[in-house]
DNA sequence: CGGGTCATTGAACCATATCAAGTCCTGTGG
DNA sequence: CCACAGGACTTGATATGGTTCAATGACCCG
């Protein structure tokens, strides 16, 4: 993970409308200059998707990048025979898109509604090209999530389905909150909403809806979490959490 | 991919040392600016480990990134009770090592007997921010291996036993001749050689030994492949093992 | 109230894990 | 040349976690 340090730097004005973006702290355009910022700027415009909606597919060539400024998406790749694999569950403020590449080698879909701010392909390329500061950043957003990619594949090769269920809830509670609220990573107990349906979740965990029901259900009862209406979850005590979810070694 | 035209570019005497390197085509050295290219090659010293040994662990700061040159190296992780994962196969022109990270996330040890172009980890990353080129061509790599471990997912996630023995025969099939001879990948039978012991198999593909050694069996009865003493597998038909892996929609 | 989607629960089944021999290969020493 | 020891692999029998199939329940919206 990166330190941010552009905070202490403050805006001009005609760079306001970055000011308050969800994505200033952590996102490809965080802690780059300002030339390279204010260039990013005049090409961004703002879009939003709704719940199910595609926002990118597969083999299609690219031709916008974005960041996530609010809410959820799904990155899935599936099997001939319409097995699902989700690949990667992106929140603000990740960057969407497969620079210099022939195509997204997936599918990207708005798992709840989505804004995001997106670049031109062959603009943003251009300015990659332009700014190694940016595109510095770009290699650093990179590295992180292909961090995470194999992370992932150590739950999916290797862990029970209670485990990946306890990982997964694990996984909302660190990335729903960490933009919200930073501070609040010190609390023993935390609440949040799962932005996916049953089947999503299964999607992402190598599993099946049923499997993914029952284990939440064998959690509940555990004490582990508390559920409420409209997929929201209460942690009474995340280490417990996080034990049930099987820690790797190094961490 | 990415296409490699630094072919045509006739090196200098003083990088001779570079004309002939196996990670000439491919490698992060590839490709970027004369200049770049030699201040790679005066910081580089070679070194080769034999099967086994360990090339750096988890949670260990980087003191070096290398080139592979040649052999295999795996790249595992694995869970507080000793579940291990292989997050990673890695080949020549691969490279190795987490840039601007804390430490490397995970566990390498060299497959076969392996031999590395090493540079120091400092002296790397100073380059890294000198030369926009050569840090591009990292991005790049660093995309190409995201593209593979989300590729690994679904496998890992979706597939079953015999899909994943097979897919990882077409993994080696591909991997350990694209290398030797670009242009068999026309072929449509291959020989190789498995360079992994069944109990790295199992960690790879999220099986236990048994498992592997039966669907390998299995493959064998089936006539998809025929094997020979030292792990060597000929592939008489590949479109039948591609079929027996199971293929991604888009490809 | 009725029809749809989504989630939960139960029962039976099956792919893969687990446990336990056995076999093959290779190198070593007599 | 044979005996044999150890590791890697294979094969078999059994167990089980997770899937599959099927029914039911909860909620929403018109």
């Amino acid at each position: 993970m990166n330190v941010h340090d552009t905070g202490r730097v403050i805006l001009p004005d005609f760079l306001k409308s970055c000011e308050r973006c969800p994505a200033r702290f952590g996102g490809v355009c965080d802690n780059i200059d300002l030339d390279a910022l204010a260039a990013l700027n005049r090409l961004a415009h703002h879009r939003t998707y709704e719940a199910g909606q595609v926002i990118f597919s597969e083999s299609e060539q690219p031709d916008f990048f974005a960041n996530i400024l609010s809410g959820a998406v799904k990155l899935t790749k599936s099997l001939a025979d319409g097995r699902q694999q989700i690949v990667g569950l992106q929140f603000p403020p990740d960057f969407l898109g497969r620079a210099f590449g022939q195509s997204h080698a997936c599918f990207a879909e708005a798992a709840t509604r989505v804004e995001l701010c997106c670049y031109p392909a062959d603009a943003f390329q251009a300015l990659l090209q332009k700014y190694p500061d940016l595109e510095h950043r770009l290699l650093e957003k990179t590295l992180d999530e292909l961090d995470a990619a194999r992370e992932w594949m150590v739950l999916l090769g290797r862990k029970t389905a209670r485990e990946k269920v306890a990982s997964f809830l694990m996984l909302l509670a660190r990335r729903t909150n960490k933009a919200a609220c930073p501070a609040c990573a010190e609390e023993s107990s935390i609440t949040f909403t799962i932005p996916l349906k049953r089947a999503d979740i299964a999607d992402y965990l190598g599993l099946t809806i049923e499997t993914v029901s029952r284990q939440i259900t064998h959690l509940r009862h555990e004490g582990i979490i508390e559920t409420g209406a409209a997929g929201e979850v209460f942690v009474p005590d995340i280490a417990a959490l996080q034990a049930a979810a099987g820690q790797t070694e190094g961490a």
